[in-house]
DNA sequence: TCAAAAGTGTTCCACTTACACCCATGT
DNA sequence: ACATGGGTGTAAGTGGAACACTTTTGA
């Protein structure tokens, strides 16, 4: 969608994250244009005529992965991230939380799209490692208090799911008792009687979030 | 780097709070033109040339107040506040926290300011009381873990001079032990050897804050 | 000596943390 | 029968909430 031209005075730029193989990763896109061409950078755009910011990013999310109704919030506005944007220029951040097998990346030839963990980032066009890391303390302040992690789920998991993808977030093991206890008590969640039999051993219970919209505590 | 041209639709609102006789309040603007002619708005203007987010809203409390150097921090960005401004216009809210005494306001027969107390609002422009609302809330969450009060109270102060203004903000009384022993215990503050004499009761132990800048826990 | 605000401790409860073994299933 | 991941309880420690009296001063 948006290669060359002006840089728009008021761009949405949308952090995209989900978790797969044990890891937290985020979508990159590839620059193929300078500034920073080869670089790699955070999704956005401009913000297009009658557009609220909120729908800005619900389109920018979709046209990259096309993935709707997932968690998206906004997260900071930068005027300082593109030293090459005109004077003036501001940079909305939102990021939202999809689930990897749920996406279906655009295919470009120019501007790329790719996955990458946060742990190992590639070189990164602007000053979007602050972007990157701010969304990383956020989402990790978010899921001690709110159902966030629905949108990385399926509708229907295991308590080990769950907590996997906990522990991919934070970065480090918890204690399976106390996680069960804790989550549980939140009342996020709902037991099913349903369980998912997968392979040579113990069943395990299935459950789902009792909201899969955004709930706070 | 293209030269400027026409302002960006980048407004600037800085929430300016203050707390006076045990209440928490608003500067706030009264509208002298249309559209909500009349009514009273958040502080607020556009964004200079070459100018941050950060400086805007540092520049705009400074004329507004001649206050420097207090807790000034971004709140949230909307992009439908205003009904009559031009389509793809954001607003970058701030909040700041003043001291009542410390502020100079600006002398103007349009647009003059006033202070309003938050459970009494008078008829609000756009739709700021969903600005302020959300000041509020942040405010209190802040006021548990960071030392955003330094900025209410003057360098050295009483613990209950600390505890009104903690009481002011979230609108309900305290317990004087428990409040003590917390604030203490969060080495935000440091004991002073001094005390403050008002009257013909035992005198209070002046307290500082150890930091007067941001500090969060 | 009295009025006024400052200052001080303890108990209870809820929540967090650390920690190790048995259970149900498929091969 | 055994390997695999699922599922469970308890004790110790920590932090918050409730609660009332003594101290110091000036008038």
């Amino acid at each position: 969608m948006p290669p060359d031209g002006p840089p728009p005075d008021v761009a949405v730029l949308v952090v995209i994250l989900t978790v797969v193989e044990g890891e937290l990763r985020v979508l990159l896109i590839q620059r193929s244009a300078p500034p920073d061409e080869g670089a790699w950078a955070i999704p956005g755009g401009a913000l297009i005529t009658n557009e609220s910011l909120d729908a800005a990013a619900t389109r920018k999310l979709a046209e990259e992965t096309g993935v709707r109704d997932v968690f998206l919030e906004q997260l900071y506005t930068f005027s300082d991230l593109d030293d090459f944007a005109p004077a003036g220029a501001v940079a909305v951040t939102y990021f939202a939380l999809v689930r990897h097998d749920g996406v279906r990346l655009a295919e470009r030839s120019a501007w790329a799209p790719g996955w990458f963990a946060v742990n190992a980032l590639p070189v990164l066009a602007f000053h979007n490692e602050r972007v990157l890391d701010l969304a990383r303390v956020r989402l990790t302040s978010k899921l001690e208090y709110t159902n966030a992690a629905y949108s990385l789920l399926p509708e229907f998991f295991t308590m080990s799911q769950l907590q996997e993808t906990y522990e991919s977030i934070m970065g480090r093991k918890l204690d399976k008792r106390n996680f069960r206890r804790r989550v549980l008590a939140s009342d996020l969640l709902v037991v099913t009687q349903q369980t998912a039999k997968a392979g040579r051993h113990r069943p395990a219970r299935l459950y789902r979030f009792a909201s899969r919209t955004p709930v706070e505590l």
